[in-house]
RNA sequence: GCGUCGGUGGUAGAGUGGUCAAUUACAACAGACUGUAAAUCUGUCGCCUUCGGGCUACGAAGGUUCGAAUCCUUCCCGACGCA
């Protein structure tokens, strides 16, 4: 992997670069689609590929389960597995040790309003007995399956094997999400813990690289049959790190100054490939926090705000110098039936779009705006058919792609700041 | 014409003397969703309300009862059976 920084701005820490992998290069800033148990919900490569996605980012644990890791492997990798030519990327799990945890049955998620000021009492209470999935032990994290109940230990070491068979360009480090709602001395606890877990991941990391590079030497002949389709994204692969992937490391630390500043001088330090900025915020928190961490972050180095995705988070990240973003927003909305338009997202099952025979947005380029109207999609909605899902996460994947791509060419115009504010003063909600 | 069964809120369909403005499902309406336990979830869903409650309601009209969607009578409508 080869990251390349084109321009920065003049103000801030944002920047433009490209990102090099074995499957193409990923233009930063960029948005990656969410492909959890590889697929992009609802949609097929071909649909995700038209929307300008890039890369694909699938998850460590629920691959794990289902169909397993060693399938993947053998099938190829996730990306000949999925049948996406493009790079990929992994979830280390270290998000469902949040969700599936102390986040599990409750109503805190990755970005947590403060409208139940309980939910910020600066107190771990003792709720032992609630109902979670995920169980932080000593080594690792235990999971117990919602798919089956069948109990899985996953450690550092175990979540960086995982992600080795299933063959992702990047992958991350295992890191513990903690909620908003955790007090400092959790918190300061967690993070000690997601330092040594970074620690381990990489450790291991560089074990299953040595084997390989050991066993290497037909690996090219494979991955010749997975050049991307066709497309500016064809480059031939760097020999480094061809066999291996490329690792992030996640730097936790809640909303704390100190400790996130801690973290990212720590992490930093380490021989990562690139990072992972990670938590659960409080939304009022996230700026604060990412510039933190990104002040001290080694600048060459891509940064990944995992999780974020609201289009306010993409130009408050991008200014704060994150360089990739994935989000289920745009494709869990759409099968919700929300849709992004630059003056705000809309309800696509209000009764007032039901005659309403114009596109979703009128000067969308995308596969669905062009060819179909709100009443149709409105339709598709109420009657519970397939399309209404597909089209509508077609339209909010090249909404939120296509403003990535915005905003940094904007960069490159020396542009940001206005098209900032042009943007954000449409957008409503 | 006689007999039997049945008529409940937008629909289907519970309830068969008080705890019933009426279970439930669907539809409708509004909302939520940020490293996917999610094609999911929440709220509203007779009228009015100062959110305490008030009013009108289970085909129609009478009646029994302290009290009726629930029991009785007649009528109207529907299905089936016999003529």
């Amino acid at each position: 992997m080869f990251f390349k920084i084109e321009k920065k701005l003049k103000r801030g820490l944002g920047r433009v670069g490209v990102l090099k992998t074995p499957h193409g290069e990923i233009h930063t800033p960029a948005f990656v689609a969410v492909g959890t148990k590889a697929t992009v919900k609802s949609l097929n490569p071909e649909q995700v590929r038209e929307t300008g996605t890039e890369v694909v980012l699938g998850n460590t644990y629920h691959l794990y389960l289902q169909p397993g890791d060693e399938i993947v492997r053998d099938a190829g990798g996730i990306g000949k597995f999925m049948n996406w030519p493009g790079p990929t990327m992994t979830d280390s799990g270290g998000f469902q040790v949040f969700s599936l945890g102390v986040a599990y049955g409750k109503d805190i998620s990755k970005v947590t309003k403060i409208t139940d000021p309980s939910l910020l009492i600066p107190e771990r209470f003792d709720d032992s007995d609630a109902p979670r999935l995920a169980k932080i032990g000593q080594d690792g994290v235990s999971f117990k399956s919602h798919l089956d109940g069948s109990i899985h230990y996953i450690t550092p070491e175990k979540s960086i094997q995982i992600q080795h068979n299933l063959g992702a360009d990047i992958i991350f480090a295992f890191d513990e999400c903690t909620s908003p709602a955790e007090d400092l001395r959790y918190q300061e606890e967690a993070l000690e813990r997601t330092h040594r877990w970074a620690e381990r991941s990489l450790k291991e990391h560089k074990k299953l690289g040595e084997e390989k590079s050991f066993s290497a030497g037909s690996l090219s002949v494979l991955d010749s049959t997975a050049l991307p389709l066709g497309s500016s994204a064809c480059e031939t692969p760097h020999k480094e790190n061809f066999s291996s992937p490329a690792l992030f490391g996640i730097v936790q630390g809640g909303r704390d100054e100190n400790l996130r500043k801690k973290s990212a001088e720590f992490i930093g330090s380490l021989d990562f490939d690139g990072f992972g900025i990670g938590g659960s915020f409080a939304k009022e928190d996230m700026s604060t926090a990412v510039k933190w961490v990104n002040e001290i972050l080694p600048e060459e180095k891509p940064r990944h705000l995992l999780g974020i995705g609201e289009p306010e988070d993409l130009f408050m990240g991008i200014e704060n110098g994150v360089d990739l973003f994935d989000c289920v927003l745009p494709t869990r909305l759409g099968r919700n039936g929300t849709l992004y338009t630059k003056r705000g997202k809309i309800i696509i099952m209000n009764t007032k779009f039901r005659n309403d025979f114009s596109p979703v947005e009128e000067d969308c380029a995308c596969y669905s705006c062009k060819n179909y109207t709100k009443s149709y999609i409105a339709h598709l909605f109420h009657g519970k058919e397939m399309l209404a899902g597909t089209l509508a996460s077609i339209h909010n994947l090249y909404f939120i792609v296509n403003l990535v791509n915005k905003i940094r060419q904007s960069i490159l115009d020396d542009k940001f700041f206005e098209f900032k504010e042009k943007f954000l003063k449409e957008y409503t909600r």
